[in-house]
RNA sequence: GGUUCGGUAGUUCAGUUGGUUAGAAUACCUGCCUGUCACGCAGGGGGUCGCGGGUUCGAGUCCCGUCCGGACCGCCA
C-alpha cells in the first residue's frame, strides 16, 4: 500500500493515526535540530516532521539527503502543530515520521515547482509535466473537467446522444487548410483529419439521431494564436425538427447552466443582435457588450465641410472615451500612432475633445465649429470629460479599425472585467463572404447552411445580401460558439454548391454522400458547436487557451516537449510511396 | 507571407554614450540555527552574453545575416 490517505486529507480530528502517505518533496525546510518536509500530492500538502528527539539517526540522515521533487513515501503518525499554520487546510496537523522510503530520485527541476514560478513560458512548455505539478496548470485541468462533466451531464439530461466520430476522413477545399494523413494500403492516397465532424453529424440526423452531441478534437492547419491551436475540442451538437429558436434556445440553456454550475452567475435570456447591428455598432461580429463605447456615424454630421479626408470617406465614425478629455496631446498622439500600426492599419485619427466645461477642442478646429462638435458628440454619446476618436474611409475597414481601438481603449481604462460576463446571440449572418483576391464568393459559415425563406432569389441578383439561419454565441468579446440550421434537401444543396463555384462533378466527388443521404428522407436539422477551449479559458477569466490545455503546441505549431512535428525516415517514407522535396 | 518585441548564471531579469575582472534576485551547495511554513544567518560554486559574420584599438552593447521564442496582421468554410 502506498497511501492509506492523501496530502491533503489530514485533519486535527485524524491524531495520532498512524498513517501512510507518498507525494512529491516540495520543500525541506532544515532548522538543524529539527526538519520539516513538505509532501505534495494533486490534493494538498502535508508537512512531516523529524527531529533529533523523536526521530531515528538513520531516518534524520535520510532526510537529509531529500531534494526537491523526490518521490518518497512515508510511515509515521499525526500529530498536533505545536505552531500552526492557518494558511493551510492541513495546517494544524503534521507527521512524525517514523520510516522514509525514496521511491524515485529527482533531478534538480529547470523552475520551482511552486503558485509563482521562476520559470517562463517556454520552459515550462518544455518541460510540461512538471508544469502540471503546480496548482495554476493543475487547477485550470481540473476546471475544465468539471466544465465538460456539466455540459455530457446537462445533454444527456436533454435527451442528447455523445456519437464518436471518424478521424480519418477526407480532403475538402473548402475553408481551412486540412492537416493530411497518407494512407500506406491506398497507393499515393490520403486522409485528412476533420476541421470539424459537420458532415458526420448531418448523417446522424439522417440517421435519425434526432439530438447528438460529441465532444471531439478538430484539426486546422491554420497559423496560431493565444487563442488558436492547430489541435483543439469542440462542443460539437445537432438536434433534427427544429428550428433556430430551438436552438438558440436548447444552447442558451446549456450556456446558462454552465455560467451557474460553475460561476455561480446567474444571467436571464441573452440578448440578441443582428450581424448589420454589430458591425454597426462595434465594427465586429462579436462584440464585447460588457461595456458601451457605440460606434457613431458621422457622415451626415460630418460631410457638409471642407474636411476633404471626411468628404471622400465612404464612413465616418468615431468613438466616446470615457474620462478621454483628459488626456495629453502625447497622449493623444500616441493612440493615433497605435492605431497607424500595421496591425490596426489607420491613415490617420480625428480626436475632439469634448472637456468638463462643455467646451470643444478638436484636430480638426479649422473646418468644425462647437456647434459641428456637438452634434458629433450626440452621435457618439459623448459626455462633457469624454475623448471623441473618429476614424474614416472605407467601410469595412474603418469599422474594423475602430473596432480594434475600442477594444484597445477598454482594457486600457478597465472596462473589461473578467468576472463579469455578457453573453450575445449574433444572428441572421450573411450566407456568403466575398473574397477579395479571388474575387469569388465563398460560404461565410461553412456549405451547408441554409438560406433564410424566400432568400433563394437574390442568390443571382445580389449574393453578398442573402442572409443565412446562421447564428454566433458571444462572450466578452470572444466567440465561443456558432451554427447553423442546414441545408437538408438535394436541390438546395447542389444549388448553393453552384453558387460557390463547384461544378457538378466536383460537388458530386466532394459531398456526392450527403447529397446521396438528402435522397433518402432528411429530415431539417441545425445545429451548433461550442469552442471548448475558448470556452473553458473565458469561464476561467483568461484569454490564453494553451492554459488550459494539458500539453499544447506553441505559436509555430509545435510541441516543444516531445519535439514534434519530425522528419520521419527513408524507410517510413518508401512504405508510404512518399518522396520529400524540399529546397535547402 | 508580413509587422513587432525579445534571447545575458539552473531560472527571472538589469547591464547607461561601445571602455576595468558581466551584476542582482531566486534556485543550488556547505556550515550554523530549539517550531519552520516566502524560515533566518554566514560562506561558496555557477556565464560559448542564441549562432555566424562585420565595423572598431576595444562589442553583451553598433551593423548585416541566421536560428529560436512571444504578441499581432494576413489566414482560421
Amino acid at each position: 500500500m502506498y497511501r492509506s490517505q492523501t496530502c491533503g486529507q489530514l485533519r486535527l480530528s485524524d491524531i495520532n493515526k498512524e498513517v501512510v502517505l507518498s507525494g512529491w518533496v516540495q520543500k525541506v525546510r532544515d532548522k538543524g535540530f529539527m526538519m520539516w518536509v513538505d509532501l505534495r500530492d494533486r490534493y494538498g500538502i502535508t508537512q512531516l516532521i523529524f527531529d533529533e528527539e523523536r526521530t531515528s539517526k538513520e531516518i534524520m540522515e535520510q532526510a537529509r539527503s531529500l531534494g526537491r521533487e523526490f518521490v518518497i513515501q512515508i510511515h509515521g503518525k499525526v500529530i498536533e502543530r505545536s505552531s500552526k499554520n492557518p494558511n493551510m487546510s492541513t495546517g494544524d496537523i503534521e507527521i512524525l515520521v517514523s520510516n522514509l522510503v525514496i521511491l524515485n530520485k529527482s533531478l534538480l527541476p529547470p523552475f520551482t515547482i511552486e503558485d509563482q514560478t521562476d520559470g517562463g513560458e517556454d520552459i515550462r512548455m518544455k518541460y510540461r509535466y512538471l508544469d502540471i505539478r503546480r496548482n495554476p496548470v493543475k487547477n485550470n485541468l481540473i476546471f475544465r473537467h468539471k466544465v465538460t462533466m456539466e455540459v455530457r451531464k446537462y445533454l444527456s439530461d436533454q435527451a442528447f446522444i455523445e456519437v464518436e466520430t471518424p478521424y480519418l476522413i477526407k480532403s475538402t477545399p473548402e475553408g481551412a487548410r486540412d492537416f493530411v494523413v497518407p494512407s500506406r494500403m491506398n497507393e499515393g492516397q490520403f486522409y485528412a483529419l476533420p476541421q470539424s465532424p459537420q458532415t458526420f453529424k448531418q448523417l446522424l440526423m439522417v440517421g435519425g439521431m434526432d439530438k447528438y452531441f460529441q465532444i471531439v478534437k478538430c484539426f486546422r492547419d491554420e497559423d496560431l494564436r493565444a487563442d488558436r491551436q492547430p489541435e483543439f475540442t469542440q462542443i460539437d451538437c445537432e438536434m433534427a425538427f427544429v428550428e433556430q429558436e430551438d436552438i438558440l434556445n436548447v444552447f442558451e440553456g446549456l450556456t446558462r447552466h454552465l455560467l451557474k454550475e460553475i460561476k455561480g452567475v446567474e444571467i436571464g435570456e441573452f440578448p440578441r443582435m443582428t450581424y448589420d447591428d454589430a458591425m454597426q455598432k462595434y465594427g465586429n461580429d462579436k462584440p464585447d457588450i460588457r461595456f458601451g463605447m457605440e460606434f457613431g456615424e458621422l457622415n451626415a454630421v460630418a460631410q457638409q465641410k471642407d474636411f476633404a479626408i471626411f468628404n471622400d470617406a465612404e464612413l465616418v465614425v468615431g468613438i466616446a472615451v470615457p474620462g478621454g478629455a483628459a488626456y495629453t496631446r502625447k497622449e493623444i498622439d500616441a493612440l493615433t500612432d497605435w492605431v497607424r500600426r500595421p496591425q490596426v492599419g489607420a491613415k490617420g485619427m480625428v480626436y475632439v475633445k469634448y472637456n468638463e466645461d462643455g467646451s470643444f477642442k478638436s484636430s480638426v478646429d479649422k473646418f468644425y465649429d462647437e456647434k459641428d462638435l456637438s452634434l458629433w458628440a450626440r452621435a457618439t454619446n459623448a459626455q462633457p470629460g469624454d475623448l471623441i476618436c473618429v476614424l474614416s474611409g472605407d467601410m469595412l475597414k474603418t469599422r474594423t479599425q475602430l473596432s480594434a481601438l475600442r477594444m484597445e481603449l477598454a482594457q486600457r481604462l478597465g472596462l473589461r472585467n473578467k468576472d463579469e460576463f455578457a453573453p450575445l446571440w449574433v444572428i441572421d449572418f450573411p450566407l456568403l463572404e466575398l473574397d477579395e483576391e479571388t474575387g469569388h464568393y465563398h460560404a461565410m459559415h461553412h456549405p451547408f447552411t441554409s438560406p433564410k425563406p424566400g432568400q433563394m432569389e437574390l442568390l443571382d441578383s445580389d449574393p453578398g445580401a442573402v442572409k443565412a439561419n446562421a447564428y454566433d454565441l458571444v462572450l466578452n468579446g470572444n466567440e465561443i460558439g456558432g451554427g447553423s440550421i442546414r441545408i437538408h434537401d438535394k436541390e438546395t444543396q447542389a444549388t448553393m454548391f453552384r453558387h460557390l463555384g463547384f461544378t457538378e462533378e466536383e460537388a458530386k466527388a466532394q459531398f456526392g454522400f450527403l447529397m446521396d443521404a438528402f435522397q433518402y428522407g432528411a429530415p431539417p436539422h441545425g445545429g451548433l458547436a461550442f469552442g471548448l477551449d475558448r470556452l473553458v479559458a473565458i469561464l476561467g477569466g483568461q484569454e490564453t487557451i494553451r492554459d488550459f490545455i494539458a500539453f499544447p503546441k506553441n505559436n509555430s505549431g509545435r510541441d516543444v516537449m516531445i519535439d514534434a512535428p519530425a522528419f520521419i525516415d527513408e524507410a517510413q517514407l518508401k512504405e508510404l510511396n512518399l518522396k520529400l522535396d524540399i529546397q535547402s
